[in-house]
DNA sequence: CTGAAAGCGCTTACAG
DNA sequence: CTGAAAGCGCTTACAG
């Protein structure tokens, strides 16, 4: 394999000029540039990244750490960043820690230090305050999608405020017996979006005087399966039932749509559901949910951080204030039933 | 950052044998060995993934290259591959080609050459006979999942067979008139798994003796969103009717069975739906489908490529025949109705 | 079992 | 604009 004296022989220039030529940093002349690479090409010499990183101490390589890659929000996420960090010709080293502390430990007191990396892209991944200290240590650009992490830079959206309106949504239609159905325990390590959502949902009640039901308080892991047991279990119950779910997800909402229709419930003339995310398959179901653009939120992230690497100029700042969503009424929303 | 002079010191030895105790090559006293991983841990050491990759040759670092995170099989396959490579301790980057061909482009000609990978897995990735010698020249372990390759260690299901015996249980069930949903043109360069899953069904008829019609061949690009306007359109026209669909992958036969619900026709009694993959919400959609362990098939590949690379040997070799499936009936499958 | 030394393949002041 | 040289932080024959 065509190293770069081979490619400096063909061109008879100095490796020097060479990783000046094709890099672009340092002057060369229009001419020797040309030479060196006709000569790179004929060779197919690619730089060693290794050696080339070793040397300047930059990696061209951005860690993602996510939760999982197997929900909508994350691989979506994932998608943006992705495209967007091969074109700007940035490796992507994926960390997915599986919801596993283990794999988070190990993530954080290796890989992250290990010097391959120029920054860290994390997904709603709540951290300790020491890994924040570590993460800091390192001196390198972080940014933050999803949850809010002290001293970083967080794209974000206002989790409180749209599940309030959501709920608000639900109120004004004349429901007044409205459940929440939100993640679990175990999941709240990663994924701690859950609780604003869930204090969204009871300022709404609260604010029109209605009372929070210990019993309509939910949770399921984020998915449709487990949100589909919860709904079903809720409305085989036999008193009294709610008429209306708020789910923190759209993925859920569908497991709640799915379970009504098994029970031969009618969405929206005996309940309504909102979900919550704007999920591609959101229309098909015509849920009504307030989307939010996980591809892009990805794309700023890169955006975001390539800046912090000093690589470009940002038009706006994704990581000021909250990341715009959008309220989508459809066909999952209607009074309740008549009493 | 501490470096590994710096633990030397402390610890009172070369840096050679810093090396040596931490990496476990080579021979170093208990005793030695102890003091160094001591020195180590209070200094915080970690060492230069760089430097140590520039020095052996080798990166524990393997690259995944998909078409996309966003279906089911890649982000499960890929959750797989992840949770198995981070217990080995290597690295993973990712290559999302997002089906664009520019992409897979750069992915070919630089990033799987810079010599930073220490092997590769592709994820149904159809390759020229030009990128498969490049590959090969590279001399880099290379395991595929999906799509057949030539002179490269695949692990793939059986696409004619297992959508031929799907064909086969509806015609069993009395079906004659039976539509294929199966990926668009568009998408083959990635997916090559079309035209095997179509061929299957194709055979099947042609052993009952029925008519394959051509109107009846569907395409859609593998989402539910698409195979539910296919379905939807095949469902609205006025002629006749397929009494049945065997969908490509389940994540479209869920659109068709939106698509039928939509149009008020009953799922198993007016119309048959069959799937294939064992999508996680197959169960609750009640899909009669071929399901397939995507999650084992990633694991698989990394136990493969570890065995290629020397570091472990292999109980048995995933890629040695097909991978197993398994048939599951459902409520989604009945007699066709009465004429 | 351990150390001194060469070398991995680049990049980047420094000097011209 | 270009080259000679040092250096990035490790690993690994080689010698003992």
């Amino acid at each position: 394999m065509a190293g770069i004296k081979d490619v400096a022989q063909r061109a008879g220039v100095s490796a020097a000029t060479v990783s000046r030529a094709l890099s672009g940093n340092g002057k060369v002349s229009p001419a020797t540039r040309a030479r060196v690479q006709q000569a790179a090409e004929e060779l197919g010499y690619v730089v060693s990244f290794n050696a080339s990183s070793l040397a300047s101490g930059r990696s061209r390589n951005i860690g993602v750490v996510v939760p999982t890659v197997s929900r909508w929000f994350f691989s979506t996420v994932l998608e943006g960043i992705a495209g967007e960090l091969i074109s700007a010709g940035y490796d992507l080293t994926l960390y997915d820690t599986g919801g596993q502390e283990q794999h988070r430990v190990s993530v954080f007191s290796d890989l992250l230090l290990r010097k391959r990396l120029d920054a860290v892209i994390t997904v709603t991944l709540k951290l300790s305050d020491n890994e924040v200290r570590q993460l800091a240590s390192v001196d390198k650009p972080v940014v933050a999608i999803g949850g809010f992490i002290p001293e970083i830079a967080t794209i974000r959206v206002d989790d409180f405020n749209t599940t309030a309106l959501l709920t608000e949504h639900l109120i004004e239609l004349g429901h007044t017996r409205i459940a929440f159905l939100g993640g679990s325990e175990e999941f709240d390590v990663d994924f701690k979006l859950t609780t604003a959502r869930q204090d969204g949902f009871e300022y709404a009640l609260d604010q029109a005087n209605l009372e929070v039901r210990p019993e309509w308080l939910l949770a399921a892991n984020f998915t449709t399966e487990g949100a589909y047991r919860k709904i079903r279990s809720l409305l085989s119950m036999p008193r009294e039932r709610p008429t209306a779910v708020v789910c923190a997800s759209d993925e859920m909402a569908f497991g709640a749509l799915l379970a009504a229709r098994d029970f031969g419930i009618d969405v929206p003339g005996d309940f309504s559901v909102v979900g919550m995310d704007g999920h591609d398959l959101s229309e098909l179901f015509g849920l009504t949910t307030f989307s939010q653009d996980a591809r892009s939120q990805g794309i700023w992230a890169v955006r975001k951080i390539l800046e912090l690497l000093g690589e470009r100029e940002l038009e706006r700042d994704p990581t000021d204030g909250f990341y715009p969503t959008e309220f989508i009424a459809r066909s999952t929303t209607a009074p309740p039933p008549r009493p």
